[in-house]
DNA sequence: GCAAATCTTGCGTCGAGTGCAAGTTTGGTG
DNA sequence: CACCAAACTTGCACTCGACGCAAGATTTGC
């Protein structure tokens, strides 16, 4: 890697969390992106360089994230079901996580419950998440990829994801894997056992 | 209705009006609250009296429609559950509305497709039905309302509210209620198939 | 027909976000 | 090392959404 991409990745880093530390510090809605320049010692044009709004920070890892889950549905060998996947994944990135961020997830869980604007934000990420679920579902059922039943399925499924961010928030932090795995595996149970139901009606489509 | 109420009504009614042929014409982005200020013969300043946003004058009639749907589940019969509610809200809304607002629903759909921000919005919307839903589901099964499985439950119904809706977009103009009904009852059946299946394991909160 | 409540409007302001063009830094090549 | 091209940074000007405020117009109830 070149000079010129480790100042870049090193300027990235330091406005994600000089703007973090004022987020925290004056709310989202009362920082603003001038404020984050000068405190990142960059012009404030020069942020759009590296973010498209100010929203994105708050978000600055959900790409790899998305990428991550995408690649792995795809990748998922045949007979292996999208929701064995998708628990293989999360598995993967909380184990990956856990060492390191824990505090910065759980300030930016305040963050967002504290700000409209984000959480629309995220609801649009979980948006992501869904679509390329309900897809490799409707693989799974031989649905066609717009129809209603991998929709219910990745719509309930990434709820349990996002209940999942939420849960960690409150309780006093137990051994996270072990019981992100539990709340997905009732999850999944609980789909399980509304495709079971449903097979034995007509498809109504 | 006094003078001053017939006249606001009237004046909302215009900038709605107006509003959404100029989104149809230069879309969502493409339009400003200055154009639709000058087409309405209002002062641009006046438009926020009447919306918040250039966004709320496309979801102008949604406030209506979550109150009802509120009350609705709110005022449901000791023993009527949230499904059943649900399902004789939305039979009500649809009769209500379907000789009237066809094609104007039509070209909403079309327009939010089309536009990120407006997405964005109408998944706030949904959000709010969602968290209320979760709340009666909560009731029904005697569970906190902040543990999962009404959150599931809440968040796949409201997935088949959501498909209903972009459903009716796709198909020529079958019998309306007739449809929506068969795509509702669908997803009950799953929803139920789903919460039987947990009755069966233990609880994981 | 008058006074209070309510609406409308214009003005000023802030902040997000974009396009552009000039300047600066870095990378590679001879 | 010198030089050119590519990439990055910055300042400037601009558009647009949204809000606060205060002055002016309208409606209402009495």
């Amino acid at each position: 890697m070149g000079l010129r991409e480790r100042k870049k990745q090193r300027t990235r880093e330091t406005i994600v969390r000089v703007a973090m530390d004022l987020f925290a510090e004056r709310g989202f809605e009362g920082t603003t992106i001038h404020d984050i320049a000068a405190s990142a010692e960059i012009a404030p044009r020069t942020f759009f360089g590296y973010f498209r709004s100010k929203e994105a920070v708050v978000f600055h890892d959900f790409d790899a994230a998305f990428v991550a889950f995408s690649a792995r549905l795809h990748a998922r060998p045949a007979g292996e079901t999208a929701f064995v996947a998708m628990r293989a994944w999360l598995l993967d990135w909380i184990a990956e996580r856990e060492d390191v961020l824990e505090a910065e997830d759980l300030a930016r869980r305040r963050l967002v419950a504290a700000t409209p604007t984000l959480e629309a934000h995220e609801r649009a990420n979980l948006a992501r998440f869904e679509a390329v679920l309900a897809q490799a579902v409707a693989e799974d059922l031989d649905a066609p990829a717009d129809s209603l039943r991998p929709h219910l399925v990745a719509a309930a499924a990434v709820a349990a994801l996002d209940a999942l961010g939420r849960h960690s928030e409150e309780d006093a932090r137990k051994p996270a894997g072990e019981e992100a795995v539990a709340v997905l595996d009732e999850a999944l149970a609980f789909l399980q056992g509304g495709l079971d139901a449903l097979r034995r009606r007509p498809v109504a489509q």
